[in-house]
DNA sequence: GTGAAAGCGCTAACAG
DNA sequence: CTGTTAGCGCTTTCAC
């Protein structure tokens, strides 16, 4: 492996001058510089990112603790995954994959100056890693709302819009008796925000427009999505129009819908909250707010390296819903 | 941040001695090993891994490339990427993730000395990746097979098995014509070779046996496999028996079968290939042959680790295919 | 516009 | 069983 000093030797400089060829900061004059190029090509050369991060205190990686849990929404981590590594691409940082269950791992990687900067997912509302991520001098994007953010940024959709959205949907295209099948039991009692934020606004809306609402949570299953399914038609016979909070149930939940004998948009219409390609991928488009899983990835790098760069204080972000008209919703027979 | 210096000063011992109480490298008499504990614990301190990094060619860290497309199968990419980080943490290394479009990424991380080894899943026939990893001086593992493994550690499902395993189990039950429903078009046409070697097993074995059959291409949405079925149907009017090798399509296909009037087990017997939390999230438990995502993972890190400690030289794992019975498969009528 | 040299915090000889 | 010290390869003052 070519080092920094191979490199000055060859091109005749001095290991600083190879150094402020790489970052920039301070001017080489042209000729300089094309013989540092060179001899970086023909050496093959490449700093050593260990020797970097000593002298700069700079890694160049992102942490990413991300839920591999595989029971919940998995093409949606996904998303937010691939957001985060896209953007951080762009600034030329790399990501380190962290799980949940790996208890002490901010701690690890973050004390041990292994990153610059730590993006969470899947925050709860009494996140007992919390204090852990004020504690470290590398600054923390949650994914999600907690109870108490300060100290740090947050970014998240916002789920109450998103359900006095919905709301406002189906109401506006006259119905009057709505339902919500949402998240799993699990993940409400967990406390992830994002699942009881959407059903209060679903409530507060239905409520404010005089409305008929009915919720019932949904396991993630097929059996799960048809007793949901099977419960809204006893408690609320008349239901007509519906909101599924649930990406992994969605299907069943339409072909339960479909073998009870209920046409949609004729007898019910539904309105997902779910990523646009899930909304797509199914038997026929759906009406559906999205779930912009990438977008929010890349928001937080976004956050992570304005923190970094000083150039942004810990801030929360709640992105603004949008829901697309498709062929799911219509006005009540 | 605490420094080894601060630790061996406040523990009244030399640095080398904190630093062999951490690897264990040489004997520590245990009154030696409490106090620097102690200093350890009182200032909080954690090695910084980029000097450690530097000084010891040794980096705790695995390089993984994984394909976060979200068209294919992300649930099983999920389960490869969970196996590899839950077996990594056990041998205390933590998981860089890189995305296939991050063209360098390898060469940056590799040669960087960033990472102690690479995983790389979704190998093609030939991977223009291949001779990058072969140009490293870390070893590499690859989740796949491809033409030329030579130099390279690789591990995957033994796929011509497994479509010989579901064949053998359809001609047990008596069945004689026989269809497979596959990947979709571009992962065939990509190269990725698990989808070939499984029609070649397929094919090869229902030859041995003298049974018609017949193979379809299946696109992963809804309109794809009911393309695919009604292809099926069509050009095999008599088929019996059915192996399902497509995941995501999976639950439309079952439900296209359903709605042709076709019943399973009664009319068609289904046999999948999927990871086993997929066979049982059905509406009806599938038999299948299972695709343990989580173990060839966990058998990747294994063969990494191998490698680095110098007690494996690099090698082909295929792992045999089991078949579990459950109630989508009997006899024909 | 360029160079010399002092660290960054750790590991692993070498020395006892 | 423990200590001393020379690097590991880079960044960044300070000096010209």
């Amino acid at each position: 492996m070519a080092t920094i000093d191979d490199v000055a030797r060859v091109a005749g400089v001095s290991v600083s001058t190879v150094s402020y060829t790489f970052s920039g900061k301070r001017p080489i004059s042209a000729a300089t510089r094309a013989r540092v190029e060179r001899a970086v090509r023909d050496l093959d050369y490449r700093p050593h990112a260990g020797a970097r991060a000593l002298a700069s205190q700079r890694t160049q990686v992102l942490a990413l603790m991300a839920p591999l849990r595989v029971d919940v929404n998995v093409s949606v981590i996904m998303q937010f995954v691939t957001g985060v590594v896209t953007r951080a691409q762009a600034f030329k940082h790399d990501v380190l994959l962290l799980t949940q269950d790996d208890h002490d791992g901010i701690e690890r990687v973050a004390a041990g100056s292994m990153v610059d900067a730590v993006i969470m997912m899947d925050v709860e509302a009494e996140d007992p890693r919390l204090p852990i991520l004020r504690r470290q001098r590398q600054p923390a994007v949650l994914i999600g709302l907690p109870r108490d953010p300060t100290g740090l940024s947050c970014v998240d959709l916002d789920f109450e819009a998103v359900g006095r959205t919905a709301v406002d949907h189906l109401a506006g295209l006259g119905h009057r008796q709505i339902a919500l099948i949402g998240s799993p039991r699990a993940v409400l009692s967990r406390r992830t925000t994002y699942a009881a934020r959407l059903v209060r606004g679903f409530t507060q809306e239905a409520a404010r427009l005089g409305l008929e609402a009915v919720f019932e949570t949904c396991e993630s299953s097929h059996s799960g999505a048809i007793d949901a399914v099977d419960q809204v038609l006893t408690s609320m016979p008349g239901v007509t129009g519906l909101i599924v909070h649930n990406e992994v149930a969605l299907p069943a939940v339409l072909e339960a819908l479909r073998s009870r004998g209920k046409d949609v948009p004729g007898d019910i219409s539904v309105v997902a909250v779910c990523p646009e390609d899930v909304a797509l991928g199914q038997s026929e488009p759906l009406t559906a707010v999205d779930l912009p899983a990438h977008t929010i990835g890349a928001v937080a790098v976004d956050m992570a390296i304005g923190r970094l760069t000083g150039e942004q204080p810990a801030e929360t972000r709640l992105l603004a819903p949008v829901l697309t008209t498709r062929t799911s919703t219509a006005p009540p027979r």
